[in-house]
DNA sequence: CTTGCCGGGCG
DNA sequence: CGCCCGGCAAG
């Protein structure tokens, strides 16, 4: 415990923790860290850039569930904050057991990094898993001040590793205690959440122009939202479904890029599932972003923004599965589209030109905006959309089709209360929308009106407004 | 052409 | 408002 050996690990924690430096969050790992960081002094000062992204990515896994963890945070912390000298196998289990009791009851982080799990076991898999953690006892409180003072100097910098000489640390730092941990890491958090260089170090790897297209496309998205969310202009996946963070289908893809080493996707969808939480509660449950295949003949429509970059990829441009390369080429074919569930399982709501259902002002998916029957491709790749959306129309335009009272001319009361009731019910479910249009006529109805009905000879009995030359009250469309 | 009805004028 | 009608558009 002499100066030089802090020295020693602090320039360790440096080297680990420039990117590492917010990863305290996990504070209850303290001991395992301790050894596990000393153990990787060798390692990274042999490869310090190596160890570089696999802390982030370890980094995104756990923040992702840190929120849910603030709790058990407190929990571990109080099992090894307070003897931070106790035997480190015995800490080690300790730890490992209540990390799995905490991510197990949430699920969270079992889910979302699978390459967490075997490190549970105790294995290494490359040494890496555990550069999340940091030192305990002093060191913590040191990289706490460290944080405090770097935060800002680490979202900036944290890209190009810095030498561990330009890391000032704090001293005379007064051990804080673990409520000021726990402040801590929620201002951590909340802060990484406006920092789009922490999150996706490796954006800086994605070429410009593509970077700048994908600024143009997620404008609309971005501004209709926080509109800080600026690394979605890096980072073209918004899954931002309401539902749970990790829908089915995007384990399949984690599970199907992990084949090869797209570490960046990884990235990107943990990434979003992390800081696209608070999107959803702002929107209306009933929105889902789904993406959609503008390839021609192609309707593939799937929930993440990887998903259908990998269709696109992989079915379109015909590049190599394994190689998860993207030159950003995929991005044109797919666009973003906003489903709204409600108005689609209703059936009703799409009905209006100035349905919510659209995103922004271009029309992203015409179909959900015009009367205009499904094209002929459209037919044989069902999907979702093209489903639902035309044939409610057609169902809805074929359900008002009436037949008027042809044969009642000569009767002196016509089956007026009849066909009234059936006839207005889906009066005040078409026509409403239509009236929203200013300047198209309304289509002529198919029923036989007053004037028809009984003719000029009997205008008296006609409706009034079919005597005024209005639109025909008594036989409605 | 017939028919429905919008837009507008008049009292 | 109630009432009427010119005129357009669809069929």
């Amino acid at each position: 415990m002499d100066s030089r050996y802090i020295m020693d690990k602090s320039s360790v924690e440096a080297r680990v923790g420039i990117a590492g430096a917010d990863f305290n969050l996990r504070t209850g790992r303290s001991v395992l860290r301790d050894t596990r960081v000393s153990t990787m002094a060798e390692k990274s000062a042999a490869m310090p850039v190596y160890i570089h992204r696999p802390v982030l990515y370890k980094f995104v896994m756990d923040v992702e569930s840190a929120a849910e963890e603030v709790k058990s945070e407190r929990s571990s912390e109080k099992r090894n904050g307070h003897c931070p000298r106790a035997p480190i196998l015995d800490h080690t289990e300790k730890t490992d057991v209540g990390d799995q009791n905490d991510t197990g009851s949430t699920g969270i982080l079992k889910r979302a990094s699978p390459t967490h799990c075997p490190g549970m076991n105790g294995q290494l898999p490359g040494g890496l898993k555990h550069l999340d953690i940091s030192n305990p006892g002093k060191q913590s409180e040191l990289t706490n001040g460290f944080r405090a003072a770097q935060e800002q100097h680490v979202r900036l910098t944290e890209r190009q590793p810095l030498p561990s000489s330009h890391i000032p640390v704090p001293r005379n730092r007064k051990p804080s205690g673990h409520a000021d941990k726990e402040v801590m890491a929620a201002t951590v958090l909340t802060s990484l959440s406006t920092s789009p260089l922490v999150i996706y170090p490796s954006s800086a790897s994605t070429e410009p122009a593509s970077r700048a297209w994908k600024e143009v496309l997620s404008d609309s998205y971005s501004s209709s939202t926080s509109g800080n969310w600026s690394w979605d202009a890096s980072d073209q996946s918004v899954p931002s479904t309401p539902s749970p963070p990790l829908s089915n289908d995007n384990n399949k893809n984690f599970l199907i890029s992990s084949q090869g080493d797209d570490v960046n996707e990884d990235i990107t969808e943990s990434t979003h599932f992390m800081f696209e939480e608070p999107i959803p509660r702002k929107r209306k449950n009933s929105m889902k972003v789904m993406f959609k295949c503008l390839w021609k003949n192609c309707e593939k429509v799937l929930s993440t923004s990887s998903g259908i970059q990998r269709h696109v990829r992989t079915v379109h441009l015909g590049r190599n599965c394994d190689s998860d390369y993207s030159d950003g080429e995929e991005d044109f074919y797919y666009s973003e589209i906003e489903v709204n569930m409600d108005s689609l399982s209703e059936g009703l709501s799409s009905l209006t030109p100035t349905s919510p259902t659209t995103a922004g002002p271009p029309p992203v998916f015409p179909l959900l905006l015009t009367d205009v029957p499904p094209p002929e491709h459209m037919s044989h790749a069902p999907t979702l959309l093209s489903q639902s959306a035309p044939s409610t129309l057609c169902h809805i335009r074929t359900d008002h089709a009436y037949q008027g009272p042809v044969t009642h001319v000569g009767e002196k009361r016509p089956p007026a209360a009849n066909t009234h009731t059936t006839v207005h019910k889906n009066h005040a479910v078409v026509t409403a929308p239509a009236k929203s249009i200013p300047g198209t006529r309304k289509p002529r109805g198919e029923a036989k009106k007053c004037r028809k009905v009984y003719g000029m000879e009997k205008r008296d009995m006609w409706c009034t407004a079919c005597r005024w030359k209005k639109a025909c009250q008594r036989f409605t469309d």
